[in-house]
DNA sequence: TATTGTTATACTCTATAACTATA
DNA sequence: TATAGTTATAGAGTATAACAATA
């Protein structure tokens, strides 16, 4: 095709735009919620709230506050979250032994069951979009790389 | 540290969700998100406007919904988009010669002149971003792997 | 019948400010 | 004075449905 009939065809120059990693990682991060919530849409939860319950999991006993810090949410969002999740006994609110101010959180039976039913699907669904990668290798190197870049 | 003093620490362990690259894809983009606003806030626009904007540069004379498409946006939040960036005098509609249902994009003037230092101002934000990484061919390397998670 | 731009609308997410009870 | 949880609220951002004009 000749350069004269590039603004005629239908075909998209991204120009600038394929080369800014900000875009880049805002695209490849809509696509992994697009599918992520397909993927979930059965189990009634959100990748926000799977975060939550994964944090809940792996640290037992913090307050609100310290998973909203660990997350980079403000506290007054996981109010609704912890809500939510406390409804669907996945997790429960205990009264702090030390600070009568603040609720500790726990899981309950039943969202360890949730959670390992959820991080199995997760996991699936991270297999499936890793696969264009060329082995687990490049996955460990893209995951160090993304930390690296979230500080 | 002993196992057993893991609850009462101020340390979050991260668990499963270290692994998770959705998770990590999104802790990368709202730092890069978050930073982008700050070096843009002054020149009024959104990391969401200046993709537009980019792309109204590279392929003049497309349609809203083209655009929209392009960055997988709904058509319907073009409008205030489009509106925007005509009141700011950065790009303008001009009817199509083909269709009369819709409008052609262009950059004014002074959008082309606004957008020489927007471009430099995010590729000057990519390179501080990006400077943690250990040489161009990695964020060349990054590029190619998040275009190849966005299908 | 289908599509473009538009409007109205709603829903999620996120952030801010203020309140209370505790510290 | 400062902090934890809460509430109310407001602002983005995004998506859906419907409409008029046009294809």
């Amino acid at each position: 095709m000749s350069p004269e009939n590039k603004d005629a065809d239908n075909t998209i120059d991204y120009g600038l735009l394929d080369k800014v990693v900000g875009y880049r990682l805002r695209r490849a991060q809509m696509n992994f919620f697009a599918t992520f919530s397909d993927v979930f849409s059965d189990l009634g939860i959100s990748p926000g709230l799977f975060a939550v319950i994964a944090l809940v999991e792996s640290n037992p006993g913090r307050t609100q506050t310290a998973i909203a810090q660990a997350l980079g949410n403000d506290r007054s969002a996981m109010v609704a979250a912890v809500d939510k999740l406390e409804n669907m006994k996945i997790i429960e609110r205990r009264p702090s032994k030390s600070d009568r101010r603040s609720y500790a959180l726990y899981m309950t039976q039943t969202g360890n069951d949730f959670f390992k039913t959820a991080s199995k699907r997760v996991m699936d669904h991270e297999k499936e979009m890793t696969s264009r990668l060329k082995d687990e290798k490049e996955v460990a190197w893209l995951l160090e790389t993304l930390r690296t870049l979230s500080d």
